[in-house]
DNA sequence: TTTGTAAATTCCGTGCAGCGGAATTAGTAT
DNA sequence: ATACTAATTCCGCTGCACGGAATTTACAAA
């Protein structure tokens, strides 16, 4: 339609293959094919290539492949522009030696929260695949929800305007007023915020507001088995710390 | 030569584009000729792509291109331990080659142990299936069992919790606080863990930590046919060569 | 053990897409 | 203005990526 620059199908599509095996542990060959849509003759071509180079490994034939070491090479340049995402990687990776959880941090980005820096990769308790440059809902994620209650009020007023007008499942919670009022009251009130209790194993969330000139500019969480502890229990312990490393993480901007 | 496995020209050249943009903060188009020795055109072609895919950015005529925030999602489901496997792998192979069992080297992933990389193939005793990228028990298991009795108390207490809040079969153990407690004073005195014997011919295994900086951060395995040796022969024979070996690759790292 | 089967891997002829040297354009220095 | 350098586009050739089909492999059931 516009621009007809050329694209050179072979290269995006095992750019799609690494980001799948990003996702999950290992994946097989099937589980590639039904995430990609890609044949699978072309799947195993593109694999070889990505092991040839070092990007990706062969696992075993049951569980399939993964990612290779290499591919820390191909962003290892990347650096947010914000100091706020340098100042705040130590600490979070102190924490994360501290207490083993994986930590986040995230700063808005119009009705969502992008995240900027994540210490996954260092714990040992982190099943699910990192979130490192995705956008996460401003109103479900625990970050979101520490940033909204602590952002000032011009602001908050502006997004929720946006998500009030957005159709978008994520924003759902946008449009009931009263429940985000509640939400908004406790979090403050309790000084943290959680993602909504899901069942199973996954993870749950506890975030914090971190400050710049007394300016919430962005959120850092911690994010826990849900069935290792309850959410008091989480607070009581781990709540001071956080609030501390938000402080450290504040006065060295 | 040797493998001939099949490569896609054009994926490992943009691969290769896109790590060299890593190294420097942005980077003209005569200097990504200059660093890959590709043609010009053949480079904008890739960029082009890249760009489409989000993986780069173009930043001015005289500046050139830039890694784009893409990359992340590359690398993104990298774990730490990864760097573990591949400086184990090596060691697991001369100890097969010498004395034929199968090793297998696990690191930890939430309640269980996710088995990184082993040298079935290359043991003639390898009876059973291949267990690579596969889960196993962390208190039934002889890896598990090393690796919980020597991580850090942090660590240990909260998977520990884990397991007492789960229903699962493979963690009714960690209801017996005792029974525990034994089992890991016992694997310390003497320096190895085993899996429970097992009845048949099945494989037993004998585990011992690997350390990273004084931390354990994965567990090494030597399995073999109960009904060759008893524990303590086995332990006799092998113990000093695993330890030696787990030794070896924690300097290696 | 043998057999069954679902998945992974290899094979191979077709055709088109990636290739790169040469021509063109844009931006910079004199 | 003019010359010069670097970036971008053009285009015919050909080599290799493509993917459906055939084969092999690993594992489980009998």
């Amino acid at each position: 339609m516009d621009e007809k620059t050329q694209q050179i199908q072979p290269v995006l599509r095992a750019l799609q293959v690494l980001e799948t095996l990003n996702l999950q542990t290992s994946t097989s060959l099937s589980a590639l094919h039904d995430q990609t849509k890609l044949p699978k003759s072309t799947l195993v071509r593109l694999l070889d290539t990505l092991i040839a180079g070092g990007y990706a490994r062969r696992v075993s034939r049951k569980a399939g492949y993964e990612v290779g070491e290499r591919v820390l090479q191909l962003s290892g340049g990347f650096r947010y522009a914000e100091k706020i995402v340098e100042a705040a990687r130590p600490f979070l990776s102190a924490l994360t030696a501290q207490h083993k959880w994986p930590m986040g941090l995230a700063t808005p980005d119009g009705d969502q929260m992008l995240v900027r820096t994540s210490t996954r990769a260092e714990s040992p308790f982190a099943t699910d695949h990192d979130f490192l440059g995705l956008r996460i809902p401003m109103l479900l994620s625990a970050v979101g929800r520490a940033y909204i209650a602590y952002c000032d009020e011009a602001e908050r007023e502006t997004v929720m305007a946006l998500m009030r007008n957005s159709k978008a499942r994520r924003n759902a919670m946008a449009h009931d007023e009263k429940a985000v009022t509640r939400l908004l009251t406790g979090i403050r009130k309790h000084g943290y915020a959680t993602t909504s209790p899901t069942p199973g194993d996954a993870l749950q969330g506890m975030a914090v507001p971190v400050f710049e000139n007394g300016k919430a500019v962005a959120a850092m969480t911690l994010r826990y088995f849900g069935s290792a502890m309850s959410e008091a229990e989480a607070a009581k312990r781990y709540l001071a710390t956080l609030q501390d490393a938000a402080a450290a993480i504040s006065a060295g901007l």
